[in-house]
This record gives C-alpha cells, sequence and structure tokens, in this order.
DNA sequence: CTGAAAGCGCTAACAA
DNA sequence: TTGTTAGCGCTTTCAG
C-alpha cells in the first residue's frame, strides 16, 4: 500500500505527515497545515485530521521542520563560569527552572552550554554562530567577556543575566541591585548603626559593582562619611569573605555592621565576629544578600535582599522569544525591584 | 552562477556541502565523506575539501543531517523533582558540569528537561519517546516514579543517577552509599562512641535506603543493638532534620554521635546539639554525607563522606552513548566508591 | 575511490 | 479552501 512498496512499518517507527494524510483523506499541504494551526482549513478536514494525528500517535519531526522553517525552535543558556564553582549556589538552578517553565509554554528546548575555560567558550560560541539554537542566554559572563559582544555582532539573538558592563547594548535582565543594596544599608542606618562595613562582590560584575555602589549611596544619603577602609573585597567566595572581614576587623575594630553582596559571605561574617568575641545582632549587625538558603541556616537567622530569581528566568526567555521573533526592534532591558527581608541578625523586624 | 540562479548568498547565510564541494572541486558525495571521516577518500581530494571547508567556514547543518542519520545527537537530561528545591543542593550543578564534559568532547548537545510535576512529567515522556532526543539520563526519581520504566518499554535508551527500586533493569550509575555510610559509622565507633543516632534521608529513593542500611551495619558489625529509637527521619532538608533530631534528643538525651545522610542536614544537627547545650564533638559527634559546601561552613567543621560527582556524571554520558550505539546490549551498572573526609566535627583525623 | 541520483519529513509557493 | 510541486541540506546506495 505504501508508496515505497514496503507493506508494513517496522516497530518503533514513527507515523509521518503522509500517514497522517492518508489516513485523513486529505494531502500532505493540509495536514501540515493542521499541524501548525493554519487558520486556512476546513472544520471538516481539521477534524479528520486531528483524529488522524491522535489515531496515529503523530509527532512532526523537528528536524524536518527545522530543515524547512530555519529555525531550531530551541535557544541555548550558556553558563560561563570560569571558577566552576557556579552551582555550589542556588541561584543558577532557580533561572533555569525560570527559564524551562517559561519555555515549555511555547514548546522550544533549552539547550545547556556550559563554557569553563576560554577554550570551551570558543566551542560554544562556534556552536551558537553555525545557527544550532534560535538565540542564547548567556548566564555569569564577567565584565571582560568578550563572547556578549561577538555573538550580538555575528547576528545572534541573545538576552543577558544582568547589567552589561562598558559599551554595547545587549538585551539584558538584572534585579535593582543597587536599589536592594541600598535599602539593606538604610535599615541598619535606621537600626541606629553608625559604622558600617561591606564585603563586597566581584568588581567585574554589575552584581558586584552595583551592590557596593548601593551600599555607598545609602552612607552618602545619611551623610556618614566614606572610609574606604570599611570596604574589603570579597569574591562570593565565603573563605575569602572571613579573610576579609578578619583584616578589617583589624583596621577598624569598632564596626557596628556588615553588609556582605551575598548570603555565603554573610554567613562566614556572622561567623568570624563570633569567633572575634562579637555578639551578632547585639555587637554587630549583618546582611546579606540573596536570600538563598543558608540565610535560614545561620545562628542568628539572616537578614537578606531578596530577588525574584524565578521570575527573572521567565522573563529573559520571553525577551529572547520576542528578540528572536522581532529581529529589528532595539534590545531592551528589565530590572526588578528586590525586597528586604529582616531577620534576627539584624535586629529583627 | 548558483544553481537556484540567485547571484549570491545573503549576509549571515551559512555555506553549504553544495557550496564546499564546488570549490573544493568534488562531487557532494565526496565532501559529505570527508566531513564524516570515511576511510574511503582519496588523500588530495580529502585536502581539498577540508581547505574548502576552512575557507568556507562550513558547519554541517544538524537538521539535514539529523533527517538523513535519523540521529539527533543530543540526549535529555531530565531532572525529576517534585518539591522544586533540587538545585539548592550543588550536586545537580556538578552531575551537570560532569556530563556536559563528557559530551562536549562527542559534540553531542545536552537537552535539559524539567519536570516539577506529574503534568510536566508527562509532557518530557511525550518529548522523549517522540525520538527528539536519543536517549535520556534520569535524575532524581523517587523510586515510585513510573517514568523510567515507561521509557525503558518504549525503547528510549535511559541511563538513571541511582540505583532503581523495585524490579527492573535499567542502566544506572551510582556511588556506594551504603559503604560510604558504613565507613562513617564505623569512624564514630572507632571514636568510641556508642550511642550513634541517624538522621536518615527519604525512604523512597536508593541513597535514603542504602544510608541507613550502612548505618545499621556498622552498628551490627560492632556489635551493638540496634535502636529504632535512635533513627530519626529526615526528608534532607534541614528544617525537617532540626526538628528530627529534637524529638529523637527527647527520646535519647544520651546519644554522643550523629550521623546524617546529609551535610545540610548535619549542619542542622550541629546548630540544634549546640542550642541544645552540648558540645560538638566533645559530648556528640557529627558526619555528614555529600562533602559539600556547607561542610566547610559549619562550626567545627563537618565530617562527611564524600562522592565523585563530576565523574559520575560523565560516566552517566558515557555509558548512555554506549548504549546508543549498542542496543543490543544488556543495561550496565556503575558503582563509585566514597571516601570519608576527617574533619572536626567527629574529633578531627 | 568517486559521482549521480534518490530521498529523509516537512513547509511554502503556486495553482486550481 | 485544497492539492501539486519543489525543494531545505544532508547521507547513502549504486554504478562506474
Amino acid at each position: 500500500m505504501s508508496s515505497n512498496g514496503r507493506p508494513g512499518r517496522e516497530p518503533g517507527a514513527h507515523a509521518t505527515i503522509e500517514d497522517v494524510a492518508r489516513l485523513a483523506g486529505v494531502s500532505r499541504a493540509t495536514a501540515s497545515r493542521v499541524a501548525n494551526n493554519s487558520p486556512k482549513v476546513s472544520p471538516e478536514a481539521r477534524a479528520a485530521v486531528t483524529a488522524a494525528v491522535a489515531k496515529l500517535g503523530y509527532v512532526p519531526n523537528r528536524a524536518a521542520r527545522s530543515l524547512m522553517t530555519r529555525r531550531s525552535d530551541s535557544i541555548g543558556v550558556v553558563i560561563v563560569e570560569p571558577a566552576g564553582s557556579l552551582f555550589a549556589d542556588p541561584f543558577f538552578g532557580r533561572l533555569l527552572v525560570g527559564i524551562s517553565e517559561a519555555l515549555a509554554a511555547r514548546d522550544i528546548q533549552l539547550v545547556l552550554l556550559m563554557a569553563q575555560t576560554a577554550r570551551e567558550e570558543e566551542r560554544v560560541e562556534r556552536y551558537l554562530e553555525a545557527g544550532h539554537v534560535d538565540g542564547a542566554i548567556l548566564v555569569g559572563p564577567h565584565g571582560n567577556d568578550p563572547l556578549p559582544g561577538r555573538l550580538e555582532r555575528s547576528g545572534v539573538p541573545i538576552v543577558l543575566s544582568g547589567r552589561q558592563l562598558g559599551d554595547g547594548t545587549v538585551s539584558h535582565v538584572d534585579s535593582d541591585n543597587r536599589g536592594g543594596a541600598r535599602m539593606a544599608v538604610e535599615h541598619l542606618v535606621r537600626r541606629g548603626r553608625r559604622s558600617i562595613a561591606t564585603i563586597h562582590g566581584m568588581l567585574d560584575m554589575s552584581s558586584g559593582i552595583d551592590r557596593r555602589q548601593g551600599y555607598r549611596d545609602a552612607l552618602h544619603e545619611a551623610g556618614m562619611t566614606q572610609d574606604p577602609g570599611l570596604e574589603a573585597a570579597g569574591n562570593y567566595h565565603p573563605v575569602t569573605a572571613a579573610d576579609a572581614l578578619r583584616e578589617l576587623l583589624e583596621r577598624r575594630p569598632r564596626i557596628d555592621a556588615v553588609f556582605a553582596a551575598s548570603d555565603s559571605m554573610a554567613a562566614a561574617a556572622i561567623r568570624v565576629l563570633q569567633e572575634s568575641g562579637r555578639r551578632v545582632p547585639e555587637d554587630v549587625a549583618v546582611v546579606g544578600f540573596d536570600d538563598s538558603p543558608v540565610a535560614l541556616t545561620t545562628r542568628p537567622e539572616l537578614s537578606t535582599v531578596r530577588q525574584p530569581i524565578e521570575v527573572m528566568g521567565r522573563e529573559m526567555a520571553r525577551l529572547l522569544l520576542h528578540r528572536i521573533e522581532h529581529p529589528g526592534e532595539a534590545p531592551s532591558q528589565v530590572v526588578f525591584a528586590t525586597d528586604l527581608v529582616v531577620r534576627e541578625s539584624s535586629g529583627g523586624a
């Protein structure tokens, strides 16, 4: 019966649109129109095709479709992480959850691409430029990373997590790091703290820069003098944060508050403070950033700044899909507000 | 010049194998043979094609290739996580790193599929059964999850993380959870502890069952009586672990050691013990499992059991690729040894 | 060892 | 509204 002369179809093989068309008594074109929700199909034809699809368990072959449409219906999520420790923080996982939710609703696949070295980053770049995905979300690139600019130039639609440093306008989604940090420090000021230190994050990433700037904003606004001796350099890693804070305590033993640019650094800070004989929050109040799970594991529990990570992931996906469908439009940036979560480490609500 | 009459190629379009063949002065077939490392090509032809490929920056179109080969050159990584908190633990991220390393070496793509609800799990099942990927790695399924069995039955090559409960033999990669737990408890016994409690993990997952069994093994071997009152039920979440341990302390106030089935539960245990006025490790020694980053953030630092997570990820990928290429062979299981990492919480080395 | 030709499953003109 | 036709870019017989 079948046009190729084979009497039957081997088990495990999938029905093609040809099979559907034949069973429904229509042409391949009509079957295809139904599969793609084209409006120009008669109700009868549509019903017949729908029934045939159900009967045969037909699922379109993505490869064949891609070949025609020149779209892969998949996007890349690139995790750029020189240190390899990215997943120690639940941030990326939660972002993936958000992205994946938004994509599932549109039946787009998420291709995960990890680049831990410059060499791998090149591999990823080649992959993206080859057009194997319709666009990409870049997570974690540092300020000096050339990848975003190069992809943008080669016409690969991209969306960044976090504001891009330097020139170039690429779409991005960010949280209001500066405003959040400022809220945190204002809260400490309101609590009567007068010697507020900070352990900042990496300064080649917008989050690091912005959170430190928010700290400075709040001090400035409160009319407190900017003392560089109150700023310690961390890199989001608890060990470096502990060292940085110990040095800071030698320089400025009388501090009465610490704002850390991440919860894991804040947790380390609490331990260092306690080991130095200081009580938290009585002697020194502490506020972190992220509202990660560790915030609930410190004693006292950690006050922190929360960002809507899953929502940000969804928005990144939405922005990218929009960009893919409207290549002409200018890139857009979305910034989400942050919330202060007050717990015991800063004296409680 | 071109066969379709178009004078040139619009910018951004990619060279096809046809372009390569023309420039190299050979047929498409020969160009294809070179691209696929077929041995039956003359050195001259190979050189000419290679040069043309480089000159044109030719990258094969995956969709077209898939259409012919009936392979997608991509695999799915399914993260089954009813609770949604999977990424709070770096385990999954590290596994992804390992998987992705092994795949990158073979130029296979990783399609990430998240299933947080039964509905999403069905969606994922349909996707996998439609043949959109060549196989899948399943991470995190609970013992009662029907997905592995169903995929196996529909002929989708799969590899599980963790031993499968119940019947059915599916390929899997696991760490020696039982042996690791046993080592941990033997270590406590050797340190002279005589009343050793455990906070176990979820008992519908092999890791939960096996770690508890390892605990029991060690007690049995040491000739210590099995006291059900020394076992507290956790679910890997620190809050439940804290509650469980508090109850246990009421039942058995004289315990001198705790083995927790995860580091985050062990960290919670340390805090509960300290808040109850007990010293760690002097009064109560504590050992966790995973050697996750939190192990270094507790005071005292946490003794724990380490598993080679990235290596396990690589092995899962390798196993799956082997299974895809040799569909006839029986499924295989690989178990990795675990190491005890002794730190201060159990009295130090 | 090489080339001509067929066709994977699908969508998109174009006609009807 | 529908069907016919022509490929998308690639691999793979099959002759030579």
